[in-house]
DNA sequence: AACATTAACGCAAACGTTTGCGAAAGCTTC
DNA sequence: GAAGCTTTCGCAAACGTTTGCGTTAATGTT
């Protein structure tokens, strides 16, 4: 159907090892039989097929991108950085949304391998991804640090992450802090509950395991988890949400219970998704580099791809506290 | 490296047919041995070689998926639409972001071809794409009507849209309404203009064209825009957005200016994205169902791609007015 | 008992490339 | 003008599957 190498070399009466070298632009081949070449190619409309191309050279210039939600606004950017700098180098992307399900992830996982693409990012769950870290392919880690420890990774400090937030909120005179959170068994939602933890202990807080809750990472959890506490006439004057759709979940629960953000409660939230910088919500938040962070673990991942054998260091980004009106 | 079918069929002394044959389940071959080979392929940890099969099948179970921009939020919920329903019939899904640039469009058509998938879901920038729709693959466009009429597609239409939101603000009582649009030379923002045009007709409006600015389908040119328009201290009461985004930076610029919304100037948006029902934003908008159009597309596309001679019906969705607190 | 049928499997081609190696020219050099 | 070198190209194998067809042995039919 669609026309081949060897349809252009039957036309042309040479042999088509001649112009797939010609077409690839091999020294071998004298200027004027490449540029006949390339014209009939041109003419003929040739597609190369990448497939085949495939097949023998074991490359498929394609990369895996796991995400666990593309609808939660922090991944679009971070899914727009690995694009763009994967297409830069040749590289398509598969996009895969593991719906923070271990069995998803490694469903998809082993897709993946079966379509022989060149490497993967992936934004891991749980620590269930130690057990297929032995894969033959380069991988590299987005978001956790724990999880796969000899396998590279691009992070931010979540620990550190929760420590800021907590800390601010400690500063502006607040003690009774809530942590509303995603799923507990996420290691960043772990680690920012550690810096959390941590900010309190270091200041002489005593820890209130009822001021800690957990759910998922939508905004919705953010919502019946603050509903539910403010129902029960919890005793907080703050609270430090997971991530920021979860802090939006809270804002809207406590503007339905007619309370006021920061007077009545302050909230700090994570990621720094773009709704948080609007006037209107103005959401006081950690920051984390999410386009930089796509582009940065695609770099990575082609140097393990070109250079299998290079040891490259993995990268942890300091995370960054913005102040905004929720909690000032 | 990776262990082949001619591995198991090596270790089992059969021939590497009946491997092939055993693994998907062929009539022709008996239970038993069936079992020996799964149960070697098992222990083997033997992954089939998508690339292989997609050479001689011609089928790579891959659609690709083109957008302008990931990271517009109407986007991730459609691109989430298509890759559920996609992997849930054994498809992957190669994205790819065009940035709204016709070249980078055509170049991604010409990739995913190369790469041989089995049909492509196109968000398309503009008209450009009436040359390349003789293509030999199937492909549904999605968000557009007016570009491929012999194309398949799925969208909501855009110039009742149009209509709808300002005759919602004509009978509010506005008559000096702005349009703050993206790009020109997108179809759907044509669209929507003429909905727009359209209403004011139909009312008897004198169409102003210095209410009537365009640039791009981002926050940043909303809020420029408007605050141009501000400064040069224009006489409107109401600015209909091209979409959410834009509505965002018409807020913003509102707020920015110290006016009141909706009591000096009302806004609506476009496409009813996750943060426009926010409470603290609330935006009037026109909803498009962006998950379900992700998933009518993908189901039309298998279609098309299962049974190439048949020819299915384009969807064409309606719009629907959803009134917050920014008209009213 | 002879023949036809069926079940189960092997052979080998094909998919569209890339690539190592060999071969045929053309060109130098003495 | 023979030897050697370069340039330019063709041959054929290989990549890991799928699949049409042929083959064998077992079973059924008369």
């Amino acid at each position: 159907m669609a026309v081949t190498i060897k349809d252009i070399a039957k036309k042309l009466n040479i042999s088509y090892a001649t112009v797939s070298r010609a077409l690839r632009d091999s020294p071998e081949i004298s200027q004027d039989t490449k540029e006949k070449v390339k014209k009939a190619a041109k003419e003929m409309n040739y597609q190369p097929n990448a497939i085949a191309r495939g097949l023998v050279t074991k490359k498929t210039k394609t990369i895996g991108l796991i995400l666990p939600d593309i609808t939660n606004p922090f991944y679009p950017q971070v899914a727009r950085g690995v694009e763009e700098t994967a297409n830069q180098e040749g590289y398509s992307v598969f996009l895969c949304n593991s719906n923070y399900e271990n069995e998803k992830e490694k469903a998809y996982i082993d897709l993946l391998i079966s379509k022989k693409v060149d490497g993967i990012i992936l934004a891991p769950i749980g620590e269930e991804s130690l057990k297929w870290n032995h894969r033959e392919i380069p991988i590299v880690i987005i978001g956790r640090k724990n999880v796969c420890p000899q396998e590279n990774f691009v992070v931010i400090d979540d620990k550190k992450g929760g420590y800021l937030a907590t800390e601010h909120l400690i500063k502006n005179g607040h003690s009774k802090i809530m942590f509303i959170g995603g799923k507990e068994k996420v290691e960043s939602n772990k680690e920012r509950l550690e810096g959390y933890k941590l900010a309190l202990n270091k200041n002489g807080i005593q820890l209130d395991a009822n001021l800690i809750r957990n759910d998922h990472f939508k905004r919705e959890s953010g919502h019946i988890l603050m509903k539910k506490a403010l129902q029960e006439g919890i005793a907080a004057t703050a609270v430090f949400a997971g991530n920021d759709l979860l802090a939006l979940g809270v804002l809207q629960a406590i503007y339905e219970y007619g309370l006021k953000v920061p007077q009545d409660i302050a909230v700090v939230g994570f990621d720094n998704i773009p709704t948080a910088e609007l006037p209107e919500i103005s959401l006081t938040t950690i920051a984390q580099p999410k386009y930089k962070m796509g582009v940065l673990a695609t770099q990575m991942l082609l140097v393990k791809i070109k250079n299998p054998t290079h040891r490259c260091e993995s990268i942890i980004l300091t995370p960054e506290l913005i102040v905004r009106k929720t909690s000032i």
